[in-house]
DNA sequence: GTCTATAATTTGATAGAC
DNA sequence: GTCTATCAAATTATAGAC
């Protein structure tokens, strides 16, 4: 797929990526125009438009990325471990660690209102990385790891400790490193679903 | 404060309100203009600018509004019942209430990025009504209910799954009503930081 | 207090030179 | 492929009549 010439190319479409991504995290998605990616990039409105096209596509690019890569972690985990009760503890270790290595993935992922300017896309919890989630749980049940109830609250109940702990974080409230309070949050969530 | 005059121009500030928090939650805060609530609101641009100063100033009327009322409405359960136990379920049910009855009210308190348009406030997670639950857990922690921990992680427990269920349930996913899981919910909540 | 008209800026996007 | 210059539309906000 890609040419020899593609060196520059590649880093310059990466550049506009990875900048869009930072400034979105900073500032959000709508405050920030493409007159201010041109800016902090450094480049031209034109090389912008040669490869999106438009604010919206540089967006969908970001977002298709980062559920891709979230997908294949958890996929991983998934692969490499049996038990509800060790994948769901990786899960959030794995969710921990993205939050702390790349602040600004995270940040898109839950805090990008992604309706409000991609209006075709499912709601993120309908995507890969979050059915996943709920798959680990639905073998769980299904081993009898954990008690027979719906997957959708039981996924709730296992992993919705861990996203508030995310959003306490990136929010400021919660200092790092956040994996010291790991064990505690699985802990919490996994008491709560798990057969007595 | 109110003058005799009042009834019309109340109307009216309280139907700019009423407008602005629909289509917020219909479209979010930065697909709405203030043509946008002008045209919805069946008044003019002038109305608006005489009682608010901008479209920020009629969000945070909005956001200190519901902070207000959800900070009034978890202090009374605070008031009527006494045990952590009891309180965290009432505290649930109240979300999901709030989520059913009002749920544009909800949108805007869990979806919207206050920050990103009222750059001065703090987190809604340091507000009086998330503070409260807090209290609920630390006093439920010195009564012996909940085990030794982190508040705040014990908080993220106790009330993260109920919170993800509201974001299911706004996002489509869930069917109503939302307080058939009351019961699981807060039992898996529980489960996972009561006392053993 | 409420209106209409319009100013001033910003935004997303295009055209065309190199 | 990358640039600069520019456009058309939309947005916030103001001015001034009634």
């Amino acid at each position: 797929m890609k040419e020899r010439t593609a060196a520059r190319s590649v880093d310059i479409r990466s550049l506009i990526v990875r900048t869009a991504l930072r400034l979105f995290a900073e500032r959000g998605y709508f405050n920030t125009s493409i007159h201010d990616i041109r800016k902090a990039a450094d480049i031209s409105i034109g090389a912008i438009y040669h490869y999106f096209s438009g604010k919206e596509a540089i967006a969908k690019a970001i977002y298709d990325d980062l559920v891709a890569r979230m997908a294949e972690a958890v996929a991983v985990v998934m692969k490499e471990l049996s038990t509800a009760r060790d994948r769901s503890q990786a899960v959030i270790q794995l969710l921990f660690e993205m939050a702390e290595d790349d602040p600004e993935m995270m940040h898109f992922i839950l805090y990008a209102r992604h309706r409000e300017f991609m209006p075709d896309e499912p709601p993120i919890c309908s995507s890969r990385p979050f059915e996943l989630m709920k798959d680990i749980v639905k073998e769980g049940m299904a081993s009898g790891e954990i008690r027979p109830m719906d997957p959708l609250v039981a996924a709730a109940g296992l992993f919705g400790g861990a996203i508030r702990m995310i959003h306490l974080y990136m929010d400021g409230i919660i200092a790092p490193p956040l994996k010291q309070h790991l064990e505690e949050v699985w802990s919490c969530g996994w008491r709560g679903i798990a057969h007595d």
